[in-house]
RNA sequence: GGGGAUGUAGCUCAAUUGGGAGAGCGCCGGCUUUGCAAGCCGGAGGUCACGGGUUCGAGCCCCGUCAUCUCCA
């Protein structure tokens, strides 16, 4: 009722003016109401902006997103017409807008788009005439700056002309027919991919210029004559050999920036000057008490401004729709993003702590009516944000230090340019990107070696792409035939026949394969598991009549399913029946995916409702897991785990596979899945503990799955916890094992666990204290020792002194003494070398079939020449040995304890020398 | 999945071909100053991440493990 009175209010007074300005959230509720209300279209709410089930996708990027499929002919709708707002984030992959953001007045990483659809409905006639109402006759925009454009048609591509469009602009719009222009295949003609639905499309573009004469500058990328809308009409479908052909149902698909129309309809240049992003401004300059926001383009501070806002919206929403900063795929490029905007807080704000946190809840207080999703979440969001900002503050800080090491170099070796190498270093090793590294380059007065570092940039991810390995199937060249596998699921036996084979990307469907042939053999069914979900693909046999084949590996490529692996004895021909069998580990294997599951179910119970799994690999030996979480876990926690666990194994509670819609599957209570993970509909859901939905609790897990199972969890026999890792920021691993391995496993501890009370004659549980207890001893007794050796020690050394030497004015000192810790034999040459003023001090000890020598010269003699290094060294070798030090004290040792009596004479005679005698 | 870096006192970090484990801050005690900031003297505090190896000798070199940071796929 808000929304209507709200449109009625502003029609009433329209055209825009100062009084009675338009708001963004009346204008997005006006763009609804005109499509819902008065033409019959249903509002459909945006989906998220991180694509939870599209893994093609980084983020939502088009309004166009969430009805792909109905373009695509895999899905419907109940509905033909829908209008909504979608939000998108354009930043890495295709469309990447991160680096444009900031430096001019339209370019964001977050947006929405609004959009009205028609789903094999209406037609062009109706989408134009409406755009041309909703722009005109509701918003009164004047309709002597609007402009619309008409593809041209394109020879080569075979499409013709727009001649409809045309038509329908000139009779079911008033818009002035000079106002209408051709427009070529890469402004006007829209294509899902390299092959798909396509069609034209027909832009409205307004004239911004004083005197209106933009129109000669539509589509010329001037900032007065900008497009604000575009018309999508999908009526043709691209095939592979680039021939068009006509859809039997014709989509429309439009799309409005919404901040720019916002700016157009409050009169503003700059999408940054209306009341989207307003608040936002006011928001920064309140935290962080920088100077006003005064929309200047060439000001850095103003585009310090711009980029925060913009970003914080991006991650508020990212974050929101259940994104997570880390060092791969959408997660990385949200790091990223934070990552800039921190720097411009930073460097030109002045920011020095975490603020983009603080600014998270104006972004839901301002856009909360539109998309109440951001209040579910806001305070994990905030805490989100705020960790990753200290954790960039650190890394910055540190890369700001290391710069100024690389400049330095830099100058020293009177150069005005950082090295190739020092940046990639800071970039590679450090985090410090190469735009903030060209920047302080930049206020230091220097540049960059750019081109350096792009080439050692490029090596790194040659290496990187090089590390890859696995049977790999670039592209396929023949007819690839479908296998079914629903066999998978019902033993380890089964008969089929072979009906080709796949080698370097070829398919072959005749012939016969000679022992020792490696291939990837193709069935017209089979009952082997090829890797998915984790679960690794099976090993085995096939058998013909004339021959065996060994698999070593089983993947799925798209409707096949490969055996890879080598024919082992005779031959195998193309149509020969086979018989199958998987490898006797599958059991094994399915004892760990079991258990993967108790596992997930049970570090959510123990850990909290945070842990999201993250990736898994199940195979024979184990089940690893890796899910978020922050800290490592605590040995109690572990302890925890695994008796949750074995809990759920010994009540050998059933598991149920059952197939059905993805839909309905979403709304059991608890329910995991893998965010990224595409799932077939209807889909294989996993009860453990309960026999069908209904009957889920908590206590049960249910997850998204089509790996092979247990009937009954009791057959996994035990379960524990080997190891637990890091993997990235955020992420874990935990490896665990079951049935005989965990057998082993607990084996091998326990007699670790025996031997020592053997050792301690102690009980388990005292181990750890007899431990501490023995290590408290072993420290008073080095006290002991150490006061013991010095008493035996200092007479030992008077007894030097007094066999002092004098040669030339200084004293040599030369002898044997007690074996004794080095500190110790060094504290009593010390004290002989104070007490005799100036001299040479050589002690030699023997220890353990070893000899030592430590040799000492006073300050005033080291002047003179006299080197206690190369003392030492000289009469190391005499014992075997080698050593070395400083010209006042070196040390050195050797290893015959023999001939230590001959080395010392030495040390007296070269010490003579080099006092001069 | 692959690569790089780091791990030393409570904190931030030093330690030269491999040769005596240190500084600043903080902490404790004392002195000086009857404002505050501080100043002066003394002290405690270390498994040099952990485990192996090379060496007469390892904080430093080599290998492995763990932790933390980071780049790429």
């Amino acid at each position: 009722m808000r929304s209507a009175h709200a449109l009625r209010k502003f029609r009433a007074c329209h055209p825009p003016s100062r009084i009675c300005m338009p708001t963004a959230n009346e204008i997005r509720q006006q763009f609804i109401d005109f499509f819902v209300q008065k033409h019959g279209h249903t509002f459909v709410p945006s989906s998220p902006v991180v694509p939870h089930d599209d893994p093609t996708l980084l983020f939502t990027n088009a309004g166009m997103n969430q009805f792909k499929d109905i373009f695509l002919g895999t899905g419907t709708r109940p509905y033909k017409r829908a209008a909504n707002t979608q939000k998108c984030i354009r930043a890495g992959g295709k469309h990447n807008d991160l680096d444009d953001v900031g430096k001019d007045t339209y370019h964001h990483t977050f947006f929405e788009m609004l959009g009205n659809w028609s789903f094999g409905d209406y037609f062009k006639k109706e989408a134009i005439a409406w755009a041309w109402e909703l722009l005109t006759e509701v918003w009164g925009l004047d309709k002597s700056r609007l402009h619309a454009t008409v593809f041209e048609g394109s020879e080569n591509e075979g499409v013709p002309r727009d001649d409809e469009a045309l038509e329908y602009w000139k009779t079911v719009t008033d818009i002035d027919h000079s106002h209408i222009h051709w427009g070529n295949k890469k402004d006007n003609f829209w294509e899902m991919g390299d092959t798909g639905p396509c069609g034209p499309c027909s832009e409205i573009h307004i004239d911004r210029t004083a005197d209106k004469t933009g129109g000669p500058l539509v589509n010329k990328g001037s900032a007065d004559v900008i497009e604000i809308w575009n018309l999508v009409f999908i009526q043709f479908n691209r095939n592979a050999d680039r021939t068009l052909t006509p859809l039997p149902a014709k989509h429309v698909d439009t799309g409005m920036g919404f901040e720019r129309v916002t700016a157009i309809l409050q009169g503003k240049s700059s999408n940054y000057d209306t009341d989207v992003f307003m608040p936002i401004f006011d928001a920064i300059q309140k935290i962080t008490g920088a100077p006003e926001y005064t929309g200047k383009l060439d000001d850095l501070k103003d585009t310090a401004y711009r980029v925060i806002a913009d970003h914080v919206r991006a991650l508020t929403f990212a974050l929101t729709d259940g994104a997570q900063p880390s060092n791969e795929g959408r997660g990385y490029v949200l790091r990223r993003i934070l990552r800039r905007t921190e720097r411009y807080g930073r460097q030109v704000l002045g920011t020095t702590k975490p603020f983009l946190c603080d600014l998270a809840p104006t972004i839901v207080r301002v856009m909360s009516g539109a998309f109440p999703e951001l209040e579910k979440n806001l305070a994990r969001v905030i805490d989100c944000i705020r960790e990753e900002e200290e954790s960039f503050i650190r890394t910055l800080d540190r890369g700001i230090k290391l710069f100024k090491e690389a400049a330095g170099r830099a100058e020293k070796e009177g150069r005005k340019l950082v090295s190739g190498e020092d940046a990639f270093q800071l970039h590679d090793t450090y985090g410090v990107y190469i735009d903030i590294t060209e920047q302080m380059a930049g206020e230091a007065g220097l540049s960059v070696d750019r081109a350096r570092f792009e080439t050692l940039l490029e090596e790194a991810k040659e290496k990187a792409r090089g590390a890859r390995k696995r049977f790999e199937v670039t592209t396929v060249h023949g007819d690839l035939p479908s296998t079914d596998d629903s066999l998978k699921y019902k033993g380890l036996g089964a008969k089929a026949k072979i009906v080709g084979w796949m080698k370097d990307n070829l398919v072959g469907t005749s012939g016969k394969l000679a022992s020792g042939d490696q291939v990837a053999l193709l069935l017209d069914k089979t009952n082997f598991y090829a890797e998915q979900g984790g679960q690794v693909g099976d090993k085995g046999w096939i058998r013909s009549k004339t021959g065996t084949f060994e698999v070593d590996d089983t993947q799925r490529l798209g409707d096949a399913i490969l055996h890879v692996g080598k024919v082992y004895e005779g031959t195998i021909k193309v149509g020969q029946p086979a018989t199958l069998e998987v490898s006797g580990i599958r059991a094994d294997t399915m004892r760990n995916h079991t258990a993967t599951h108790l596992l997930n179910w049970a570090l959510r119970k123990v850990l909290g409702e945070h842990v999201e799994q993250k990736g898994s690999l199940v195979d024979a030996q184990k089940t690893r897991f890796d899910f978020a979480h922050d800290i490592p876990l605590t040995s109690e926690q572990i302890g925890e785990i695994e008796r949750l666990v074995n809990e759920k194994i010994y009540a050998d509670l059933p598991v149920t596979p059952i197939e059905m819609p993805l839909v309905e599957a979403k709304q059991i209570a608890g329910v995991r899945a893998v965010f990224g993970e595409k799932y077939p509909d209807p889909v294989r859901v996993l009860l453990i503990g309960a026999k069908k939905p209904a009957d889920v609790t908590i206590d049960n897990s249910v997850e998204f799955c089509g790996g092979t199972h247990l009937t009954h969890t009791g057959e996994a026999g035990f379960f524990k916890i080997v190891s637990q890792e890091l993997v990235s920021k955020g992420v874990r691993r935990v490896t665990a094992v079951t049935g005989k391995e965990a057998v082993t496993t607990v084996q091998k501890i326990a007699s670790v666990v025996d031997d020592l009370t053997t050792r301690f004659r102690c009980r388990p549980e005292e181990i750890a204290a007899r431990i501490d207890s023995l290590q408290e001893e072993i420290k008073k007794l080095q006290i002991q020792v150490k006061k013991g050796a010095a008493t035996d020690m200092g007479s030992a050394a008077d007894k030097l002194l007094a066999s002092a030497k004098q040669v030339n004015g200084a004293q040599v000192i030369v002898g044997e003494m007690p074996a004794g810790p080095d500190e110790q034999i060094r504290n009593q040459i010390d004290r002989i070398k104070q007490k005799a003023g100036s001299a040479v001090v050589v002690v030699g000890w023997k220890d353990d079939g070893k000899v030592g020598l430590i040799a000492a010269v006073t300050d005033d003699l080291v002047q003179k020449g006299v080197h206690a290094g190369k003392l030492v060294g000289q009469i190391a070798k005499v014992v075997g040995g080698g050593g070395g030090g400083r010209p006042n004290m070196a040390q050195a040792g050797g290893k015959e304890p023999g001939k230590l009596g001959e080395a010392l004479e030495l040390a007296q005679k070269i010490a003579g020398e080099q006092l001069g005698e």
